[in-house]
DNA sequence: TTGAAAGCGCTACCAG
DNA sequence: CTGGTAGCGCTTTCAA
């Protein structure tokens, strides 16, 4: 067994209460005593039992982030950015994968109401309807904050979110095709249902009316953001007619992934069709040509979700009438897949 | 405050310590008491409260996978390997990015000792010395498993491992250059420390002695394995004198990196360089041209280290005198970054 | 098959 | 400023 305070509190002379507060409340112990208990829990290298505190305390410092894809690169810098506010207040941070495990909605529910974690950070808005449900009740609501996605429909109004500007990002891309002539333009969405495929869709339509123009085609066809649903998505693209010389599309997975797919079909990029990203993951600068996209800031977006959740979970703090709904700005990255339309 | 089992065992008219046997122990209660305590249980919606069974049970039922940078898609299989593993087992897999949190070293300790994860994963080989040594102790080590990456030197035969074929990964793509008529073959190695640069570096030597050639030249000049890494290697690839025609990388992000680096300084690639990466990212197939690459079986790595490191956490399991190591076979997947030398 | 009771390690209340 | 002590919720002997 490893020592615990019982063996300090020994050690110095003193009680185990004394022990307990020298780590949790140092300034509510006289000097001499801190140093000594202090050099003891150095000397026989000492570590609080994780499990006796949260037991005690009833709560874990400690919250989970659902994340729909670890691997897609897009969520690191998002998880970096949590992971500093939340260690900042000394707050422990896990990662867990919602489509992974098989079960993204009792994966969540369980870690909450089993006290292994005070908060869940959702970057996930497609949850099956049985978990929205579940996370509706109040007090579990009041421990959920949504990242990047949120809840579509009235259940969304119950949760804090932070998220990109996303209208405005597509605004800022249709802006820059209508400005360099393209006026057949087409929308590469992610999963039809999901809230990023409908947001950026509306900004894009709302983008293009400013200009008199009507979306030309909108593709919704994959089941994920990835690659291979950009790729397929070249297929459908070149088929149109007329064909669109410009898409704006939903993630740069799926940017990458199409025109990989319109290069395999003899199609050039941006000579006969210009590609825009959304997100700005590492990749995008280094693929070839270069990727144009509407770069997320991403480290934001997580530093702000996990104050968001901080403040909510605080106990005592009534949660305000209607949660927070940050929105972080966006910014267009030119770069080389973004030409005159032909 | 939630229900807990005295609540359970008050309304079906038994002891505590009936409900808790229900829980963990159905087999050891009959069939009528059984059936109504699950039935009470579903009612209330009881959940055990993770930290008192931790508490009590002096085990969390948790390990954490230490990964040194969670926006590389390298390690999402391998993770998602784990975590079907230990679910299987009803293990939980925590995740960290050993090198956000910004030490590495104290955070994994710190969980292990704290009682907060049974075990540690360790994908990342770059430990500081301190960190080193506290996990050479006797209690530490045998819960530590290190997956992907190892410990060189002496400490590192303390823990059992998991890793690729790589020196077999290096023949591969070397055997398939030398075929093709490359000569003068360079390496383009990640950090010169890391143990894969090394590793892979030895393989690529060997390789071409069989074929009585020599490694023209390596570089190791990145600080990670990443994009920009290899961007910057371009330059100095072009620099050298003979400029070699093939270039085995020590990943595929230091191989796209490269690409792009050639791309922009006019080098055309395979035409006048051919290139093979290390990993088989997603990506790799969606770059163009699409990355010939030595793949790793990361889903199989990932399930096996999990293994490993639940027999060695095992209570009373005798940790065996050589701790084992695990080698997983590769595979060259042949793209279109390789072609004859020129 | 079940119940009583001890106790995992810690914190926080209440007295002094 | 410090000590005594109750008790967080659960599991596990030990006895019945």
């Amino acid at each position: 067994m490893s020592v615990s305070i019982k063996d300090i509190a020994r050690l110095c002379g003193v009680s185990t209460a004394t022990v307990s507060r020298t780590l949790s409340h140092p300034d509510r112990v006289s000097e001499d005593t801190r140093a000594q208990v202090m050099t003891v829990v150095a000397t026989l290298g000492y570590n609080v039992n994780s499990a006796a505190r949260s037991l005690r305390r009833q709560r874990s410092d400690s919250v989970l982030a659902i994340v729909p894809d670890l691997g897609n690169p897009f969520f690191s810098a998002i998880l970096a950015g949590m992971e500093e506010a939340l260690h900042a207040a000394g707050i422990d941070l896990l990662i867990r994968d919602s489509r992974q495990a098989g079960n993204s909605g009792e994966v969540m529910l369980n870690h909450l109401r089993q006290g292994r974690v005070d908060g869940l950070i959702c970057l996930d808005g497609a949850l099956p309807e049985a978990t929205r449900r579940a996370l509706a009740a109040p007090d579990v609501a009041r421990r959920v904050v949504f990242c990047c996605e949120w809840l579509s429909g009235d259940d969304g109004a119950l949760f804090p979110s932070v998220r990109s500007d996303n209208q405005t990002g597509a605004r800022l891309a249709i802006d820059t095709l209508v400005g360099l002539g393209h006026r057949n333009i087409a929308f590469l969405a992610g999963p039809p249902s999901n809230v990023l495929s409908q947001e950026r869709r509306i900004g894009t339509v709302a983008a293009l009316a400013a200009h008199g123009l009507e979306l030309s085609q909108t593709c919704g066809g994959g089941q994920d953001f990835g690659l291979q649903a950009g790729y397929e998505a070249a297929q459908w693209l070149v088929g149109l007619e007329p064909r669109p010389t410009a898409v704006l599309c939903v993630s740069d997975q799926m940017a990458m992934g199409l025109i990989a797919g319109l290069n395999d079909l003899g199609v050039s990029v941006p000579r006969d069709i210009s590609v825009i990203g959304f997100d700005d993951i590492v990749t995008a600068a280094y693929f070839r040509p270069a990727l144009t996209t509407v770069r997320q800031n991403r480290g934001e977006i997580g530093k702000r979700a996990a104050e968001l959740l901080m403040i909510q979970v605080r106990e005592g703090a009534e949660p305000p009438e209607v949660p927070a709904v940050v929105n972080v700005p966006v910014e267009l990255i030119m770069r080389s897949t973004v030409g005159p339309a032909p």
